[in-house]
DNA sequence: AGTGACATTAATCATCTGATTAAATCAACT
DNA sequence: AGTTGATTTAATCAGATGATTAATGTCACT
């Protein structure tokens, strides 16, 4: 039996669908893609996109699954984790996302977008119950806060985090345009914020 | 004559298609909207919208131009004036952004939306030729980056203002799930980092 | 009342778009 | 070579959507 071949082959188109739909999906979303945009992407005709995933919105969502993951999925474990200290959690969470944006610079529009048109109740079950509160992150960060005689809610430490990091790529072409700086200058800003944003963070919370 | 009356009228159902579409646009995006959204939106008929704006791309070129005004029309200025300090530049951007934004949440992943999937070209005539580093506000840190012996690039500034203030209303809808936090104890938060933010920035660029 | 200009509506058109279908191609195995 | 099952394609369908049109309504002025 060489179904081998022929999986291996089907596998392979599937796969190629699916990243040209993923390309095509995160930088256009979802009403803004059209079927055609995917087959002419994939270079492959347009019903094999309905032959592999029933329909426009079953692949979407296949793909807006693995970008939430990918933006939130590996964090809750870092925020929760025992073994590491809060400075530590602060330069990890920097270092994933700037890493990670560095890679896939689009994904912070794609789930701003979905957080604005979908029903929250669709994110419950991706992110877990889990509030920022109550994770080690939190826990760890108001004891530091009582040590020093300070009261600044968690989530403002946890935002400032994310705002420092997501939010240069996510603006990143406007910042590009605007200012005249080509893609390896920007790169290289990134990476200077990849070891500042740790020290910022530690000086605000310090005050 | 009583055109007025007529004009009046006129006038007046034309700003309030333009008013539903302005919400519509902003919240669904341009090719989330559909003319008839529109239509429902404001209580008139699908035709109207024509009637009175060609189109909708035209339609969504005049909501397009004022968010992007809002957004970034009066920032130029503040950056620009001779009269102020830095810190109170910083002041005041951080200011406008949290009152403009509490009263248009929506801009941000609008305007993101707009500079993800418009040629770069659209920008350059909104935004004018000035490059941040080219303006006072520019100047004046790097003036303070010499007295304290630091070179820091003044876009990380820039990107820490814009960063700390806009991306908690971007991504309000997400934190506000998974958090479990109203509209009112949110909008509390915003107001604690209109005073915090401005004290973080200045000890930010201190280290 | 009649006229003219603007405002509004319902109905319709042409095109786009997601999906389906039926046929063709291909690879593996007998 | 023939059979079988999976893959791929071209053609087509049905519904959605932006736009247009022709008819009706409204109001000021004569």
């Amino acid at each position: 039996m060489n179904d081998k071949d022929n999986i291996a082959k089907s596998e392979s188109t599937e796969q190629k669908i699916k990243e040209a739909a993923r390309r095509v999906f995160t930088s256009k979303g979802y009403a803004g893609t059209r079927t055609r945009d995917i087959a002419e992407e994939s270079g492959y005709n347009l019903a094999l996109i309905n032959y592999y995933f029933r329909s426009k919105e079953k692949l979407f969502e296949i793909i807006m699954m693995e970008n939430l993951q990918l933006f939130i999925g590996s964090i809750i474990g870092m925020l929760n984790n025992e073994a590491t200290s809060l400075d530590e959690k602060i330069d990890q969470l920097v270092t994933y996302y700037v890493d990670m944006l560095m890679v896939n610079p689009g994904i912070p529009v794609f789930i701003l977008n979905l957080v604005n048109n979908n029903p929250s109740a669709l994110f419950e079950g991706v992110l877990g119950g889990n509030t920022v509160s109550d994770t080690v992150f939190a826990t760890q960060f108001k004891e530091q806060m009582k040590k020093k005689k300070l009261t600044i809610h968690p989530l403002h430490l946890f935002m400032n985090i994310v705002s420092l990091t997501v939010f240069p790529f996510a603006s990143a072409p406007m910042i590009k345009a605007k200012n005249g700086i080509s893609d390896e200058e920007y790169n290289q800003l990134m990476l200077e914020r990849k070891i500042l944003i740790p020290k910022w963070i530690k000086v605000m919370m310090d005050m």
